[in-house]
This record gives structure tokens, C-alpha cells and sequence, in this order.
DNA sequence: TTATGTGATAGATTTTTACTATATGGTAAT
DNA sequence: ATTACCATATAGTAAAAATCTATCACATAA
């Protein structure tokens, strides 16, 4: 197999059309380029130089051949280029995974800034429920999962980001007993809607609602926070709407009522994951940084930054 | 420096995943997969795979390079294609010296069957004075000569191709002698015109005029054969013109009268040139050959092939 | 003839590559 | 816990490739 060292010398000799020269040009002596170009024509099957007592001349084969292995030779410069401009870790496209009651509502407000200050960096963005995210930065097919997961395998980092209030919403038309923050018991007896058992939402509203007294409804379940939301609205019971889709989506106080939970224990914890061993953990302790910082700048009123 | 190889490497363990399982589809072990992917990824400054436990996974940055480095080795696979289809010579671009009073008379008639013979091969023509093609062969700018060429030096092949007889040109409205053939004595006293001294027709020309007693006007020399036969037809003299030019170029006897002249020892000899050590010098004697056939099949009537 | 230019060749040396054997670390089953 | 069994990494050696120095052969120009 020919190597990318013997197409400079076939360049460089077809440009000075001497080996001797081409050879001081290149920094090897000329025995070396004799015995190169030969490896290389033989690997081709074909003559690439015609020598004569006053030159080395292209053969009309190597004519032909030249502006290919120049064009391939750039190509690998421009590898080499790429590599390096890579090499600083924020020129990359990195797989970020997100659960799809977070992500709609979380990235808008995050990837205009980060793109900001990582003007190169490329994210591409996938939704799965957060057993998923978890089994699939572990086999590698993520490289970064930002989603509401509280412990990890030893293999993986978890960095807590912020945490997010969960919000009751009842239809506006209901009879409802409180009007400001609304105790546990008031939830006493009602219907309670939620998304399906692969989302770690439904843990903590199932653990409410055995707490309060209410009824879990499991005949519907919502596939989508946005469904969830219309189901309310029709009247087929209570749900709990984490506080950034809450403040993305509900623009409408005449459609749903939207309250807090007494006692601020209704919440869930968003953490940045990422390999331990990955090659760019130092950059993505740096971009977990510059994430909260946006957190707590923009999301601050909405969410707790964690430690 | 890089190697292809790595590049081959690199491509295969991040398609199977796996150093072992890659080292026997690629037929080495698997330290040397170890030890070339280091070397790799230090000659691009950039850290190409995360080893894990389980697998050995595409960092981003080889995500990112691994598409480019596909490119390249595709690339590469071609240079190599092409080069065996070249190998055969006939798949190559020759280029081709003609002088000017020959190129436009012969190629029309040649071109054609030469490409329906060599389908793939390419010629590029270009019309210099036979000095100038002497030397452009000499040194490398051409390839391949067709002309007039009567010796060469030991580097030069020189095969003969083909007799070309020369006509005498006179205006009709001049009052000369001879019906059919003329003989050398007819021209005694008449003024004859010329090519410039770089074109060996003029020293076919030279001895003609000095044995019959012609006077060569020297003040107007033809620059094209057009040109000269534009003098001729406006009266200032005669001129011999070569017989592919008449052939080709003659379509209005009321404009112009040609004649033969008597023992038919005026005409010029042109050759087919090639380096003697030329690489491709099979192909050019096949060429030759092919050309001779031509020639003799379609030109059999004006011109005389030669051994 | 001599000096100087060209590329080719031979043999020694250095560098690179790939191998074998073994180390290291982590998982999974006993 | 221990063992067996997966990975990849490393060390050291053997083979192959690349390069060097020195020289040859040949042609040209002085």
C-alpha cells in the first residue's frame, strides 16, 4: 500500500522535475526519492516519470494522475486543519439527550446563549424518557443528557443543574376550595392525571397523591406534557405541569388555573450527565458551568440552581 | 506524517467498535491497532476514541473527522482505479506536435478513426515549426511529433509515415506553357514564393528554384499556406503547395491552377516522433501502425506511405 | 580531458510496523 | 470472595521499510 509520503514526492518531483532537486526541496536525499517513486509506480501499476539524462519528466499517465493526488493531499491538509481547529473541544457536534417534558421547554431559553459563547459548538438535540437517556449515554449514544435523573452508574457523572417546581393546574371551571398556594389535603378525593410510568414525574406525583389522599387516574395517560394540559382543560381531572413548561406554554389564565403546592416539596431535580472517562469531561465541566450561569441569569425566578 | 493505513484503521474500528474485532477483520493483532490509533490521533492532535469497558466509541471529534477521512481513503481507492485503467497507455492524454502546414489537412482525416480505435485515447494538438517541435519533443513538451522531420538525434525515434508530393500553384489568367505535367525548365525566370525559412518545405523549395532556374522572391514569404495561396491567386508569383493541403483546401479551379511536376522528386517526407525511451513507447509503435493503416486506406490516393 | 550535471544502485543504519506475551482493569458467574 | 472471562494497554522483540552514505554510469559543457 502506497503511503501519502510518496504522493509529496511524486508532486514535488513532477513540480521541479528533478530528483535531486525535488530531493533538497523535500529534505531526503535523492537515492530515497529514486527508490520511492519506484515503490509508489509499482503500488499504481503504472510509470509516472520518463528519466532522461537532463530531467524527470511526468509520463502522459502521471499527467493524468498529478491534479488527483494533489487534490487528495489537500484533502488531507484539510483533515489535519479540521483536527486542529476540533482539537479545542468547542468545535465539536455533540449529542445531547433530553427528556421531552423538559427539553421544548428548557433549551429555547439555553442554546441562543451557549451558542453565543461557543460560537463553533454544534448540538444535536434527540428526546427520549430518561430510562432511555440513561442506557444510551451509557452505550455511547449520547455524549451529554440534561434531564431529571437522580442517581447514576459509577461509569457516568452526575452533576445537579436546578430544580424545578412542579405546579398544580385545574380547570378554571371547577369548583376548587383554595385560592392562593393549595394544601395537600385539599387534594383529598379528586382525580389526578399524569404521564405515563417511564417518566420520573410520575413518581413524585404518585407519591403526593397516595400522601394527599387523591386518585391516581391510570386509564388516560398523557404521552405529551401538551396533552396532558388538554386533558385538564376538559375536565378530566387535576395534573401537575412542571414550572418551565408552565411558564413556556400557559399564556392563558382564563383556560387553567395554575397554583403551587403548600410547603415547596413538589419538585423535580434536572442533572447534567455525561462519561466519565470521555475524552471531553473538561469541557463539559465547562459547559455545565456556562449552563448555569444561564440558568441563573434568565430561568432564576422559575428554577433553583443546584450545587 | 500519517499513514493511509491508519486512516484504514481508524475507519474500521469505528464501524465495528472494537479493537479485537477490528484487528482480525483487518488481519493484524490488536496492539498494533492499539499502538497506529495512538499514533494517529496524536499526528491530528485530537483523541478519537473513548476506550471503555464494553466497546471502544467515536469521540466527537471522530465523529467529526471520521466522514472526511472516508472521503479521503474513497479518493484514494480511485487514484488507484484510474491508474490501472491508465496502465493500459491507451486511456491516457498524449500530447501531439504538428507543424501548421500539415496539422489542419491531416488531423481531420486522421482523428476520427484514431478515436473510434482508441476510444479512451485523448490528444491534445498543438502547431509549432518542426524546429520548435524538435525541441519540444526533446524536451519533454511533447510527446508525440508528426511532421516533416528528416533526422533526429540518437534520444528521438523517428519512423517514417508518409511521401506528401508538392503542386505548383499559378494564378488561371497567367499565360504558362505546360498543359498537363510541369517540367523544370518551365519555371526558369518565374518568380516563386515561400514559406518562411523555419518550415522545411522552403528548402525543398530552395532547391527546386535553383536547379530550374526560379527566382525565390524573398521579399513576401507566406506566414500559412492560406496566405501563400492568396499571393498566388493575386499574381505576385507562383508557390508549391503540399498535396493534403490541396486536397483539402483547392475546391475552385477557375481561382487557381495546380499542377504536377514532371518526375515526381518533389515532396516532403513526414515522420511520426516519439523519445526513444519514453515509457509509453509500445503504445506510440501501435499508434504508428494504426496511423499507417489509416493513412494508407483513406490518403492511399495523394500521398505515398512509407516504411 | 575535466568538471559537473543527471538518475541508479549497494549496503549500512535508523525508523517504523507488527508481532508475542503479559499486564491491567472491570464484569459476570460460581 | 473467587474465578473465569471479557475488554484495551504495554513491553520487548523480530521483521520490514525508509533513509542515508558512497559510488556507479552516463551525458553534457567547458
Amino acid at each position: 500500500m502506497a503511503s501519502l509520503r510518496q504522493l509529496e514526492y511524486f508532486a514535488e518531483v513532477a513540480e521541479v522535475g528533478s530528483l535531486r532537486q525535488a530531493a533538497q526541496r523535500l529534505g531526503v536525499t535523492q537515492p530515497t526519492l529514486t527508490v520511492q517513486l519506484r515503490a509508489l509506480e509499482e503500488a499504481l501499476g503504472v510509470v509516472l516519470f520518463e528519466r532522461t539524462r537532463n530531467a524527470t519528466l511526468l509520463t502522459p499517465a502521471g499527467r493524468d494522475l498529478l491534479p488527483e493526488a494533489l487534490t487528495l493531499m489537500a484533502q488531507w491538509r484539510n483533515i489535519v486543519e479540521s483536527a486542529h481547529l476540533i482539537s479545542d473541544h468547542s468545535h465539536s457536534t455533540y449529542r445531547l439527550g433530553v427528556p421531552p417534558t423538559l427539553g421544548p421547554y428548557l433549551l429555547p431559553s439555553l442554546l441562543p446563549s451557549l451558542h453565543q459563547r461557543f460560537q463553533q459548538l454544534r448540538l444535536h438535540v434527540r428526546e427520549e424518557v430518561p430510562d432511555m437517556l440513561l442506557k444510551g449515554l451509557e452505550e455511547g449514544r449520547f455524549d451529554l443528557v440534561i434531564g431529571p435523573i437522580s442517581s447514576v452508574p459509577e461509569a457516568l457523572v452526575r452533576e445537579p443543574l436546578f430544580r424545578e417546581p412542579l405546579f398544580l393546574a385545574s380547570p378554571v371551571d371547577m369548583d376548587f376550595p383554595a385560592v392562593g398556594d393549595v394544601a395537600e389535603r385539599d387534594l383529598s378525593g379528586l382525580d389526578i392525571l399524569a404521564m405515563d410510568e417511564r417518566h420520573t414525574m410520575r413518581r413524585e406525583v404518585e407519591r403526593i397523591c397516595e400522601r394527599a389522599g387523591a386518585r391516581l387516574n391510570s386509564d388516560y395517560e398523557g404521552t405529551s406534557l401538551d396533552t396532558l394540559r388538554q386533558m385538564v382543560v376538559m375536565g378530566m381531572g387535576l395534573a401537575f405541569l412542571p414550572a418551565l413548561y408552565v411558564r413556556s406554554e400557559i399564556h392563558r389564565p382564563e383556560e387553567l388555573r395554575v397554583q403551587r403546592l403548600q410547603g415547596g416539596r413538589l419538585f423535580r431535580e434536572h442533572a447534567f450527565l455525561y462519561r466519565r472517562h470521555a475524552p471531553s469531561r473538561h469541557f463539559y465541566q465547562q459547559l455545565k458551568a456556562h449552563i448555569r450561569e444561564i440558568i441563573t441569569r434568565d430561568l432564576g425566578d422559575t428554577v433553583t440552581p443546584l450545587d
